[in-house]
DNA sequence: GTTCTAGAAC
DNA sequence: GTTCTAGAAC
């Protein structure tokens, strides 16, 4: 039977090899099955899973690890695919199936291919590996059974939708694939219902820790705000258990007037902005479970800011200013709570207009470079008005001292060399505070200075997470930036690692493989070193998409050096930085209070052409002993002796020019092998 | 493994 | 009439 034979014969075919090494290659399925469909095949002649004994337990690991790899050379996410063999194979020469559950492809045609992969005809890899590790061989199913699981009815493998026909279940695998929200599982659900209920308390248990406090009072505290949607975002949280501003009473206006105090008193410790440039207001339909003032600048200029319905939440009738909450509660005692249906009317508009200009777009991004253009004409007309009220003073002081400092002095204001002003002021002791535990917590030498002259909340700082930009780079922005196909500095999803529900993408380990560079990259499609993102861009009023703002990562550490003269926010790093602060500690461990924070990458040196893997060397191999290997099954990491680095790969560096000489080159294995 | 096609199912 | 499946041929 020559057909049989085909896989072989593909694999003396160098062109056809994805990855290979010395005990395997990857090539993708002729006829796939699903969008990604490979098969990872031993070079010793192994006919079928039927010879498999325990002494092929490394060479499957290794199989394996192909199998990953070829995933993450694909750029696809592991947890979307099933990896194993079929029971009844047809084909000679043992292959791993990898391939991804979405099961769409114009070449599913038939039930007996649904059901070779979606019943106990499929045997899943960590399958096999038990069972060759118990009884030392993978028998023939009966043939009754056989014919039982092909004639199993068309379930689908992500609901409990059951297809009459073949073509009926394709068209319904292919909604799963087009939809997926709208097709998750219950079970799915419930999961991000259960997660959400979590957070949603987060507020309360800040309350808890007065380390999070910039200011205390015996009825609120203001802590900044995780995920700042202005380059000033902070919070005034009641302690008393109130939810939201539905739940207010007349009895409740003293604790706005107090709410509102506490919020004066943080803008007035900062003296970047004045406080008209402050928006004080409630959220009307709070994702947290505790009454809390939004006190934010009105740049919304801010990382943060990643969806239209973060906009909208401040700047529709969502957002519900001080004096409207206090006034309503004057006149009617309560405020009535927003329905459901106009909840997601206002929070998904699609319309975003900008809360400084008439400008209006539909896309965020837009919006964002647009919102930048403000911010930095702002804070140019700002440091003007410094310079010039230095000058002013510096000429005051000369008139009193007439000598020769005080025009160095002059100089020095005018190329702004001239001291600093602290960003945050001490107040030791306010005046006249209603409150009589009130206390500002600040303080100069309190231990707590890195409040003081850190910036309060968002600075440019290419390695700070709370930087607006730095973890939007061009690369999502086609119309901008036209991304490479394959990023090189992307590494595999380790699939243990938490991921917040509904939130897409891979996130990479730290020092896991990376996947070689795509030939056809391009490294023009980069944006230039040293582009400048303070460089002055296209008017606002200027036609055309605006520049987006990008600072490459490296060029001086520290980021931008601002405009000339800039009084933007100097960062004082201090190793005693919380998690969030610190870039070198939030490589180390997802921080879950701010999960979407994005991780700088480690450059380490890629592989160099995709056919170019190589099985992972001996220190790293996975499962070298049953202890690890059994470790290894209950979290799923490969590498349990090295959590941190889950995958680590060798990469050869040169590839055997024939296959035939990769396979001479596993004799050792194969000869250890008994053939039955 | 796929392709082809007769005949069943609709 | 068309669509779909299952078995033979390769």
């Amino acid at each position: 039977m020559s057909w049989s034979s085909g896989l072989i014969k593909e694999i003396l075919n160098p062109n056809n090899l994805i990855i290979s090494s010395e005990l395997g290659v990857v090539i993708a399925d002729k006829y796939p099955k699903a969008q990604h469909h490979y098969l990872v095949l031993p070079l010793a002649d192994i006919p079928s899973i039927f010879q498999l004994n325990r002494s092929h337990l490394p060479l499957l690991e290794e199989l394996h690890l192909l199998a990953r790899n070829v995933v993450e050379v694909k750029g696809a996410r592991w947890t979307d695919f099933q990896v194993g063999f079929h029971a009844e194979p047809s084909m000679q020469r043992l292959h791993l199936h990898v391939i991804s559950t979405d099961f769409v492809s114009p070449t599913l045609k038939t039930k007996k291919h649904w059901n070779s992969f979606n019943t106990e005809l499929f045997v899943p890899y960590e399958k096999l590996f038990a069972l060759l590790e118990k009884e030392n061989c993978f028998s023939r199913l009966p043939k009754s059974l056989r014919d039982e699981l092909l004639n199993k009815p068309l379930i689908c493998n992500q609901c409990e939708f059951v297809g009459k026909n073949l073509p009926t279940l394709k068209e319904h695998l292919l909604q799963h694939l087009q939809d997926p929200e709208r097709t998750t599982s219950d079970k799915m659900e419930k999961q991000e219902v259960d997660e959400k209920a979590y957070f949603r308390d987060e507020l309360k248990r800040k309350l808890k820790d007065k380390r999070n406090f910039l200011i205390e009072t015996d009825r609120a505290v203001v802590i900044k705000a995780d995920f700042p949607k202005s380059q000033y975002h902070f919070r005034v949280v009641a302690k008393e258990e109130l939810r939201d501003i539905t739940q207010l009473t007349e009895e409740h206006l003293p604790l706005l007037d107090h709410m509102m105090e506490l919020a004066n008193q943080i803008i007035e410790q900062q003296d970047h902005l004045e406080s008209r440039d402050f928006r004080i207001g409630f959220k009307v339909h709070t994702f947290w479970n505790r009454l809390n003032l939004h006190v934010l600048s009105d740049d919304f200029y801010s990382m943060a800011m990643k969806r239209p319905r973060h906009w909208n939440s401040f700047h529709t009738e969502l957002f519900m200013p001080f004096q409207m909450v206090h006034m309503l509660l004057s006149l009617q005692g309560s405020i009535e709570s927003i329905s459901e249906e106009k909840y997601n009317e206002l929070r998904n508009q699609r319309t975003l207009t900008c809360n400084q200009c008439e400008f209006s777009t539909d896309l965020l991004l837009d919006l964002k470079a647009h919102l930048y253009q403000h911010w930095q004409r702002k804070e140019g007309e700002r440091e003007q008005k410094k310079k010039m009220e230095n000058i002013v003073r510096l000429l005051d002081e000369a008139k009193l001292n007439d000598d020769d400092h005080s025009v160095l002095k002059l100089d020095d204001a005018a190329t702004g060399t001239a001291q600093p002003t602290p960003l945050l002021k001490a107040e030791p002791e306010t005046k006249g505070t209603p409150t009589q535990n009130f206390r500002v917590q600040i303080q100069h030498g309190s231990g707590n200075d890195n409040l003081m002259y850190g910036p309060p909340v968002n600075m440019m700082n290419q390695l700070n997470p709370n930087n607006p930009f730095r973890n939007t780079p061009p690369l999502n922005i086609n119309s901008l930036n036209p991304a490479p196909q394959h990023r090189p500095n992307y590494r595999a999803r380790n699939p243990n690692q938490h991921r917040m529900p509904g939130q897409h993408g891979p996130r990479a380990p730290w020092n896991g493989p990376r996947f070689p560079p795509n030939p056809n990259w391009n490294p023009q499609n980069f944006p230039q070193q040293g582009f400048n993102m303070f460089a002055p861009g296209p008017s606002i009023n200027q036609q055309g998409p605006p520049q987006y703002p990008y600072q490459p990562i490296g060029a001086g550490g520290y980021g931008p050096t601002g405009p000339p003269n800039s009084v933007r926010p100097k960062w004082v790093q201090k190793t005693q930085q919380k998690n969030n602060q610190n870039p070198n500690n939030v490589e180390q461990k997802p921080n879950l209070q701010n999960p979407n924070q994005q991780i700088p990458h480690q450059q380490k040196p890629p592989a160099q052409h995709p056919t170019q893997y190589a099985r992972s060397n001996q220190q790293n191999r996975p499962y070298k002993n049953p202890q690890n290997r059994q470790n290894s099954n209950q979290n799923n990491n490969p590498n349990p002796q090295n959590p941190q680095n889950p995958n680590k790969q060798k990469y050869k560096n040169k590839k055997p020019a024939n296959p035939n000489q990769g396979a001479q080159a596993s004799q050792p294995t194969n000869n250890a092998v008994p053939k039955t």
